[in-house]
DNA sequence: TCTGGGGTCCTAGGACCC
DNA sequence: TCTGGGGTCCTAGGACCC
């Protein structure tokens, strides 16, 4: 299951009366687009276009142009992903719109299925989503994008016979298929190689030398033999990290230390919500990858280890800020920083270092009765002094003042 | 003037062990 | 002149995903 246009979607929940109209989000920043409603798509803008490049295309046409806003969007991921249980047992959410269900033996049921999941999203959430039912999950995406491109299938493509298979395959591009981005999608044109047919045509050994085995994998994939387990309960994370561009460049220590504690207090606080402790905290700062003055590339990064495993805002960020000193240069224009949680394991079961002697304990109950309060009042109506107030990011364009309290949010939905 | 922010897995090579 | 043969762990870099 596939949400379409995802974040377009979700704002026109919002803002129902620009169904049918131009919209598109855009990245952190207003960088560039990340979301593009099919109107905008027939206009040629592409994904990743840079927003300034299309300044006057946007006002030529009046589309309406979002800043990304991430809580709504999980808001309303967390909606549809519910709904998804009631088809399937423990769907697997891979990511913010799109999940796997592993679907009954039964293929006489399977496009009802496919029609029920389409027809419930649309009603209950008000967001249109494809389906694509298939043996594997590499097939299962490429019906998907067939369904929602091509609107006789209203949503649902079913392809589970030999025959539709081998249509699939032919009717694929090559540099469509999940998990040939773009360097093998020109190494394998450059070799005569442009559908799903032409690929699983070629001995699997060729295959396995230059694509190594996810490569393989999905060569295998492609001919309905699965290798990508429907993996019910993924595991835990391995690495949080949190990272903003600048909305204007920053060059003393000084300024840097709120923006870097605030983004530390955010990945501390993703790190508890997933019951986890980390060792490690990188902190990075860079002049951008588009530098100002055709200055040279800077990327400066330092790892501060902890004694013990921790999960607090005060140590963590403390850290952060001792890394962000030592790596932190004059005559640098910063662009963007941020700092990436590492060496992750579950809260129980830490081993305390015996020559520590901060008291962690104290530090990790002020951090859980800080969760409380916000979860009442708001993400950061208590926080760091340090802390910036704001996003350091341009956001100019919000559909609405972020709904920040969950009564507030709830308020809006009923 | 203006170009995002998260993640994953695999491989090769070096350090180190016995 | 001649200098083994196994491992493991870690890291950097490259590929991919949304």
């Amino acid at each position: 299951m596939d949400c379409n246009n995802f974040f377009v979607s979700c704002e026109r929940t919002v803002r129902p009366d620009l169904e049918k109209k131009p919209v598109l989000v855009l990245s952190n920043n207003d960088g560039c687009v990340i979301a593009r409603s099919n109107e905008v798509k027939a206009l040629g803008i592409k994904m990743g276009q840079p927003f300034f490049q299309i300044k006057e295309l946007v006002k030529r046409h009046g589309i309406h142009c979002f800043s990304s806003n991430f809580i709504l969007y999980e808001d309303i991921s967390h909606r549809v992903m519910q709904l998804l249980e009631q088809f399937a047992p423990n769907p697997e959410i891979y990511s913010v719109d799109e999940a796997f269900l592993h679907l009954p033996d039964d293929t006489s049921r399977l496009r009802q299925i496919g029609i029920d999941i389409v027809k419930t999203i649309d009603q209950q959430v008000g967001v249109p989503v494809s389906v694509g039912i298939a043996p594997t999950k590499t097939l299962a995406k490429a019906a998907a994008d067939i369904a929602k491109k091509d609107a006789r299938y209203h949503g649902v493509a079913c392809v589970d016979t030999p025959e539709k298979i081998a249509t699939l395959q032919s009717m694929l591009p090559i540099g469509d298929v999940w998990g040939i981005g773009r360097r093998y999608a020109k190494f394998l044109i450059s070799n005569g190689i442009l559908t799903a047919k032409d690929f699983v045509d070629k001995p699997q050994q060729w295959v396995r030398r230059h694509m190594s085995v996810m490569g393989e994998k999905t060569w295998r994939e492609l001919q309905g033999e699965p290798c990508f387990e429907y993996n019910r309960s993924p595991e835990k994370r391995q690495q949080i990290m949190v990272s903003r561009s600048f909305a204007s460049v920053i060059t003393t220590f000084e300024a840097l230390r709120e923006p870097v504690a605030l983004f530390a207090a955010s990945a501390a606080h993703k790190l508890r919500q997933q019951g986890m402790v980390a060792a490690q905290i990188e902190v990075f700062l860079s002049n951008g990858r588009f530098p100002a003055d055709n200055a040279a590339k800077v990327w400066q990064s330092t790892i501060v280890s902890f004694a013990t495993p921790v999960s607090n805002t005060t140590e963590i960020t403390n850290a952060a800020l001792l890394g962000l000193k030592s790596i932190v240069s004059k005559s640098v224009k910063y662009k963007q920083a941020g700092v990436v949680l590492r060496s992750l394991s579950h809260q129980e079961g830490i081993q305390a270092d015996l020559f520590d002697t901060i008291d962690h304990d104290k530090h990790q109950k002020i951090s859980a009765v800080m969760d409380r309060i916000n979860q009442s009042y708001g993400r950061n109506y208590l926080r760091l002094a340090i802390q910036a107030t704001e996003s350091p990011s341009r956001q100019e364009m919000l559909s609405s003042k972020q709904p920040t309290r969950p009564d507030e949010r709830n308020k809006k939905k009923h």
